[in-house]
RNA sequence: GGAGCGUUCGUCUAGUGGCCUAGGACAUCACCUUUUCAGGGUGAAUAUCAAGGGUUCGAAUCCCUUACGCUUCACCA
């Protein structure tokens, strides 16, 4: 049995796409082994806690289409799925480290751990606790009877962590260079360290497929696995997203929250399509997948372990060959929905084929298409001065009864010869008091559509 | 600063000792198609496989050193 798990914490307003690309391979790993995705919220930091941002990640995980099996939302045999549900918990495992003598309890002010740090730094020695708590129990006991706020440490043991990471190899860290971690903290509240494992370990959870930010950490969680006597699970540290500049992808260099795609019109299938070739690639070189495809033939040996740049402009272009390859009733249904419902259904059924291969996302289909619902009120060349030649064009296409766009293009066409105009000024301009823009869906095709009446219209305007 | 991890075209990647004078995709450029823009087609350019040493008949692939980059060192996750 494979159980994966994502477990975001709710401190930002949505789902970091970094978040969705390690969601993507614990949902596919777990769907290939037939197991269970779960969807666990680390809220155990309340100072950091955004308002709203957990409901938004879940509503955002649910539309890109990773669906739990087992989540605060949908529940489980394991619940709750959330932190911030379990304080009795942590608690009682991490009062069961300290009578295992694993643990300890500590009463050391934030004070004296900053200056103890900076002395520390100053001194160019690894900042770390320097376990005056520990030597005096007793004493920092009959304190916390007295009342002392008090946190719980783990006990680093002396010796080397080695342990296996499926996309790393063999990690060797020596523990002299890890702190006594704080396991529970003043507020009752566990530390992620404690959280992840006890919650990793009571949920099952068979495979840890994580950011490579939580590698440093690992050997903390192993020295708490050993020290409850419980079985590792299987770890995957995976590559970061990156900046152009190569560090982590930032909100301050890119657009992070998953939703910002999303509501340019950029599809979920998309997205997971792009996100999966990050540190990834199809074993037969396709660029073009479904996720179905992904999880038969993706494996967690196959994660690749150079961090890559996240680049918007490949994105866009997969989300062009989807629009493209989609049929046109269900574009025709995405555009309607995308824009509120608020134009009109049949209209915008009939401007698809001309504008199905010239979109890349949903947001480009407005700019490109509004002519089509509104006469334009500015034009992007000025064309003032032409009310004669538009007269000419007006009378020449008021001769034609059969209003389709091959006759008109014919028509057209016959006239800036007959006026010795070459085409491309002659459709220019005409393109210009239809479309009011340079660049625009066929001409005849979109004034087929618009029909005769408004075109006459739209030429009469020009002064 | 310590520790850990990484380094193949601008970007995503293929590549696990001979098939690599390094392949594909995006982006770029050119040409064709054309009344705009796309799309499609054809083609081009771009990588001394971070650098330097080894091992080997033979290395992008194995080993070592250096450089650079990233992550991490909280009562944050």
């Amino acid at each position: 049995m494979v159980r994966t798990r994502i477990a975001p914490s709710p401190t930002g307003a949505d789902v970091h796409v970094g978040s969705v690309a390690t969601a993507l391979m614990n949902y596919a790993w777990a769907k290939k082994n037939k197991g269970q995705f779960i969807i666990r919220i680390e809220d155990t930091d309340r100072t950091r806690i955004v308002e709203g941002g957990e409901v938004q990640m879940l509503k955002t995980l649910k539309k890109i289409g990773l669906a739990a099996d087992e989540s605060p939302e949908v529940g489980g045999p394991y619940k709750p799925y959330r932190q911030s549900e379990r304080l009795d918990i942590y608690k009682k495992h991490a009062e069961e480290l300290v009578k295992k003598g694993k643990a300890y309890y500590c009463v050391c002010s934030p004070e004296r751990l900053t200056k103890m740090r900076e002395d520390q730094q100053a001194n160019k020695l690894v900042p770390k606790y320097d376990r005056q708590c520990f030597d005096n129990q007793e004493e920092v006991i009959k304190k916390i009877k007295e009342g002392s706020r008090f946190v719980i440490r783990l006990l680093i043991p002396e010796g080397q962590i080695k342990f296996d990471d499926v996309v790393r190899g063999e990690i060797t860290i020596e523990t002299k260079n890890l702190d006594d971690q704080v396991l529970l903290k003043s507020d009752g509240f566990p530390t992620y360290h404690l959280g992840v494992v006890v919650d990793d370990y009571l949920m099952k959870i068979t495979h840890v497929i994580r950011g490579e930010e939580w590698l440093p950490s690992t050997p903390k969680h192993i020295i708490l696995y050993t020290a409850f006597g419980w079985e590792l699970p299987v770890f995957a540290h995976i590559s970061l997203l990156r900046n152009p500049d190569k560090s982590k992808l930032s909100k301050r260099k890119n657009p992070v929250w998953t939703s910002y795609y999303l509501e340019q019109g950029i599809f979920p299938e998309a997205l997971l399509n792009y996100l999966a070739q990050m540190g990834w690639s199809h074993p037969e070189g396709k660029d073009i997948f479904s996720l179905d495809e992904y999880i038969k033939v993706f494996d967690i040996k196959d994660i690749q372990k150079t961090a890559p740049v996240f680049d918007p402009v490949k994105l866009e272009w997969m989300n062009g060959v989807y629009i493209r390859e989609m049929k046109n009733e269900k574009l025709k249904t995405k555009i309607f929905e995308f824009l509120d419902k608020k134009y009109p259904e049949d209209l915008i059924e009939r401007t698809i084929p001309l504008i199905k291969e010239r979109i890349k996302k949903l947001s480009d289909y407005l700019p490109l298409c509004e002519f089509f619902f509104k006469a334009p009120e500015k034009y992007e060349i000025d064309l003032s001065g032409k009310k004669d030649f538009f007269g000419i064009v007006s009378a020449e296409l008021k001769n034609i009864n059969n209003w389709k766009s091959d006759l008109i293009g014919e028509s057209l066409i016959n006239l800036a010869k007959k006026l010795e105009i070459k085409n491309s000024q002659f459709f220019a301009d005409i393109r210009m008091v239809i479309t009011g823009k340079k660049i625009s869906p066929p001409l005849n095709e979109s004034m087929e559509i618009l029909g005769k009446e408004a075109c006459l219209k739209r030429l009469s305007v020009i002064k």
